[in-house]
DNA sequence: CTAATCTACAACCTTATGGTTGTAGATACC
DNA sequence: GGTATCTACAACCATAAGGTTGTAGATTAG
């Protein structure tokens, strides 16, 4: 995954606003009105919270009526899984490495008979 | 984990820079110094970015000498793997209630004989 | 047709963010 | 002791973020 897209994925969970909106999203779709009526924020403040996600491809939105349906994509979160394996993979190659410096005397060590 | 924590600990990594010295600093202890130079900008710029994700609780410093060496916390990132936990745990939720509305057919249907 | 609803978007304001340079305090090196 | 190195922090700047209000276009309801 690119730096960006991973800024922006990031970014966008870096909110409570929107990861209740994600939430929100995941459990069932709801209307842009639908979501603004729940924060204590103008239509027009959730409105750019729910394009925020929108760009981060963490939920999509489709058309019925006069309304926009909001979906979550559970796929996106599991994107940032990855990214937290890598970390985790680094760490434990360095423990890894750790333990072989513990376990494997060097050729000048003298070890107990 | 509060929001707030959440906030901090998400926006600390949704920037490359940031994500990149974790990395480092999972890997092996650095010295701010030593971080300083493996990027394009100033040594203050880096610094800055080494607050953040102290304040994160994704780095500790300990002092060396006249060097503080930087070192990455694990823990903290396996704490977001709870987050999206959480968020994975609510779509299940909703694929269940999605499977049983249509495996359990209501007591007006027409089953077929 | 008219009015109400839902949405999009522009303009604006305030504050946070990410960068800079410069200064000053510790600590190590010679 | 004097100097170089490492760090911390303040002051500053440009821009992005998060909020507001207002306007305008679709679409539905009566």
């Amino acid at each position: 995954m690119e730096a960006d897209r991973t800024d922006l994925l990031l970014h966008a969970l870096a909110d409570a606003t929107r990861r209740d909106i994600v939430r929100r999203v995941l459990h069932g779709e709801h209307s842009v009105s639908d979501l603004a009526r729940e924060y204590a924020m103008s239509f027009a403040a959730v409105q750019k919270h729910v394009a925020v996600l929108e760009r981060a491809d963490l939920i999509t939105k489709h058309q019925r009526g006069r309304e926009r349906l909001v979906r979550g994509r559970i796929d996106t979160v599991r994107d940032v899984y990855r990214l937290l394996d890598e970390l985790e993979a680094i760490w434990r190659d360095r423990m890894q490495r750790f333990g072989e410096i513990l376990g494997e005397p060097n050729e000048g060590d003298h070890p107990c008979p």
